[in-house]
DNA sequence: TTTAATAAGTTAACCGATTAACATTATAGC
DNA sequence: GCTATAATGTTAATCGGTTAACTTATTAAA
């Protein structure tokens, strides 16, 4: 591998003046032709190690997320990806599997490799996580950061669950079932008041029963719907406020025998390839994950150009319903 | 940030001595618990871009996939992550949006980052892929090397198509309708000759009307299973060989009002969520990923540890069959 | 033409860990 | 106690860019 100063003796020039010529700094037309040709000629990259050493500068980001099984997660990796490499950035990817002993220890690892910047949807507490942070950029996604000292990315919940909801008053329910996720989590707070606010616009009051608050697992979608179904007057329909939710009630109705359009009325949330094989398709409210990572990533480098840290900036990513067939109208 | 010249001097020995004594080299017991107290008064941790700068190792592996959209590749990433985290070896996740130019310069991308090893599922042909990367270890899934320099992780495809096929068989079915990917992959030519295989076993000819090739897509599943349905005499069973295929052929089939497991048979490939949320469940044929990716970990840290990148190994991971409902018996 | 001001280039120190080559200390054998 | 030998330590060069401090070349002004 050639180094910088073979290039430097090939163009008849300094190693500083090759260095600076590569690093954007202007030099004479003749010096600059022949540094050029000796880099193609002898196929010369500067070498990341030493240059970082120096500059303590990496040009790559760490991105932490709980898990890789689950689409959610997954595009916003290929988002932040699409931005990032396009400016030259790396990436690192760290999985924490929702351990925040690991995320910590995932953190420690980040630091050490100097990165720019930090992209995390954090399984800890959101104040706890941004703690020893200082001084480098970071954007949150799906969590708000009580801290209030970076930017985050999240989907409009509250609107998502608003129009859901309404969506299913406008076709005559009122007994609506929800499958919320655990209030540790940040974005079942902001779906539950989305849903709350739809039924007092139109006149309805929630009923404790028909509200039902579990892990974001298929298990846990299932038994809820269970739940609800065995209740003495169950509801008519029932809105799934996360993907693995969705799966277990369409598993626990199937079961029950009753379909999604027909028997009950059902909305999803994201799932969209399981809400298009299925028949009748199933109504979903899906986030648009790439636009979130891709807005991560554009929000960090503009924080990583500007080293102005302290500008917080909250980033809300619009929800789209994909309709199928899963709601029916009574009276 | 402190350097190991810091912990020399707290510790009262050279930095050489500190250098060698975390590097796993035997010094004086006194000498060493001064060190070990020095490091974690200091909380100091080796700076990798210097280490790397001299040593030309960097304690990190390439992973390059064709696309992070699915779980069969991002599941890969969880299972190498597991084992490499384990040792210490951070990974570099390089997505090529299957577009070999893309592919090539993430390679020297990763060839820059001095990476100890690389696994990847190339998009581009196998011995162009391995060209250039000699004397750094590679692992390839879900392909066979044709330059044999490397070592291979694949499931057992062609027992996995046989089984299924088989299976189908034992319900009667001969008229058997499979649902391919493209001959430029590696996978459908093996479970192309397993369902031949199976096929002719039980003195059944596959006829060449039944036997589907199309990418790796949803939309082409549900249309190959539509052009299936339509033949003047369609199969009484549909093997779909792939995650894309399975979801596009149980749009299709649910769009013609054909249930599987009552009007027609199905088996599907990996989909395992799917396959388990529908009614009635679709019995699929589910590769072992997280295997897959633990496999080829383990072997590419065997080729770095004993620095033999000659050595190509095939491993095979087997498939497992999910029963569900969704294959009847007829007459 | 000379001088001042500016542009462009060079030298060498530096980042922090590793390691070859050398120096010192400890242990064993007589 | 005194070598010989093994074990452990130290010094200083090295990896390859970057950049502060300095020098030289160029242009503009007088």
């Amino acid at each position: 591998m050639p180094n910088i100063a073979e290039v430097a003796e090939l163009a008849g020039v300094s190693t500083a003046t090759v260095s600076k010529y590569l690093n954007g700094v202007k030099v004479k037309a003749k010096n600059a032709a022949a540094i050029d040709a000796a880099v193609k000629k002898l196929n010369f990259h500067p070498n990341d190690f030493a240059r970082g050493l120096r500059t303590n500068k990496s040009m790559s980001v760490g991105v932490i997320l709980p898990e890789l099984d689950n689409l959610f997660f997954t595009s916003i990796i290929s988002g932040v990806d699409e931005i990032l490499d396009a400016q030259g950035y790396s990436t690192f990817v760290c999985i924490c599997r929702s351990d925040p002993m690991r995320e910590k220890k995932k953190l420690d690892f980040l630091k050490r490799k100097k990165i720019d910047g930090l992209i995390a949807v954090p399984c800890s507490d959101t104040s706890d996580f941004v703690k020893g942070l200082e001084g480098i950029p970071v954007v949150l996604i799906d969590r708000l950061s009580g801290a209030g000292n970076c930017s985050c990315v999240l989907s409009d919940n509250f609107s998502a669950a608003y129009n859901a909801t309404e969506k299913l008053i406008s076709c005559g329910h009122s007994k609506i079932g929800v499958l919320l996720g655990p209030d540790s989590n940040y974005t079942p707070i902001e779906r539950r008041s989305g849903f709350t606010a739809a039924m007092s616009t139109h006149m309805l009051t929630p009923e404790p029963q028909y509200i039902k608050t579990g892990a974001y697992r298929i298990d846990c979608g299932y038994s809820m719907t269970k739940e609800l179904m065995s209740l003495d007057t169950p509801p008519t329909a029932i809105f799934a406020t996360n993907n693995e939710l969705t799966i277990g009630a369409v598993t626990a109705l199937s079961e029950l025998g009753l379909i999604p359009g027909k028997d009950i009325s059902l909305i999803g949330f994201d799932s969209d390839t399981l809400a298009k094989a299925m028949n009748p398709a199933l109504t979903v409210m899906v986030q648009n994950v790439g636009e979130i990572g891709r807005a991560a990533a554009n929000n960090l480098l503009e924080q990583i150009k500007s080293e102005s840290t302290g500008r917080s900036q909250i980033i809300r990513v619009q929800t789209e319903m994909l309709e199928g067939n899963s709601v029916c109208s009574i009276e």
